[in-house]
DNA sequence: GAATTGTTTATAAGAATTATAATGTAAGAA
DNA sequence: TTCTTACATTATAATTCTTATAAACAATTC
């Protein structure tokens, strides 16, 4: 299914001028392959070995153009550096404020929240984010 | 109003070992005069003519003390710097994709996300964050 | 096949934030 | 009060993440 998922990004980024190339090719599939929520500095480590010629500039470049056709969608957080995540089905995401793991959770989306936003601030709403801060079962177990 | 959670909050920091300085009243007078949520700079620039010895460090070391104290929360959007706001009512954000602008915006806590979310996750949750993404009306008139 | 457009690479530059060391200031004990 | 200790500020240097630039490369179009 992340096979699937992946040649529909694919074929979304045929329909544009964007060329696929190997790098590119690389990046979306260690996106959709991982499931996690890796930054630009993680995916060019994981990368190392398959390009060794490979820049960082290439890979923060391609993130770049995936957010902007809208196949990733880029997270920041409190730490430091950016997260990138594959646009599949709306998801939320809960962080372990301890040792940073980000766990996927569903919820049916909080439409009604953007349109009280909408009545209320007069704002065009296009969008909404949300996340959740706790200590996962590892870190809880841990500060006993 | 505004000066009572000053005091407030300058009565929670009493109740630590965190000394009170002037630097460390001005900048939180600041973040609650305002009322805005400025990012770091905007403090050190805001405070320049009061305090023109004042170190950068200073506003950062500082609104890292009040972070840890819970009086101060900071914002991570796309844009590079981090935004600092006072934690006062329950309230969220509505964020002008176009300008940049941000305007609170009052909801009713989503605690029922919150406990959702531990059951499926086995977190102890915490806490959580939600924005919102719009053009504001300025914008949206601006792209006519 | 030549020209154009887009891509990667390597490197330099930029910006935001943090660390360090020296100096300053307030609080507590003698 | 004076000495000592702990916390704060300042100025500067260092780090880190990200972006810009220019040259070399590859693919597409005419």
């Amino acid at each position: 299914m992340a096979n699937e998922q992946l040649q529909e990004a694919v074929n979304a980024l045929k329909n544009t001028k964007v060329r696929m190339t190997p790098q590119r090719h690389a990046i979306l599939e260690y996106l959709y392959d991982s499931m996690s929520h890796p930054t630009a500095d993680d995916i060019y480590k994981a990368l190392e070995s398959k390009f060794p010629n490979m820049s960082v500039a290439t890979v923060y470049n391609n993130l770049r153009v995936f957010k902007n056709v809208g196949i990733v969608r880029e997270l920041t957080y409190g730490d430091s550096s950016s997260r990138f995540d594959c646009v599949t089905t709306d998801h939320y995401h809960v962080i372990c404020s301890d040792c940073g793991k980000i766990v996927d959770f569903h919820y049916p989306g909080l439409d009604e929240v953007e349109t009280l936003a909408e009545h209320v601030t007069g704002f065009k709403v296009h969008d909404h984010r949300m996340e959740i801060y706790g200590s996962c079962q590892e870190c809880k177990n841990m500060s006993h």
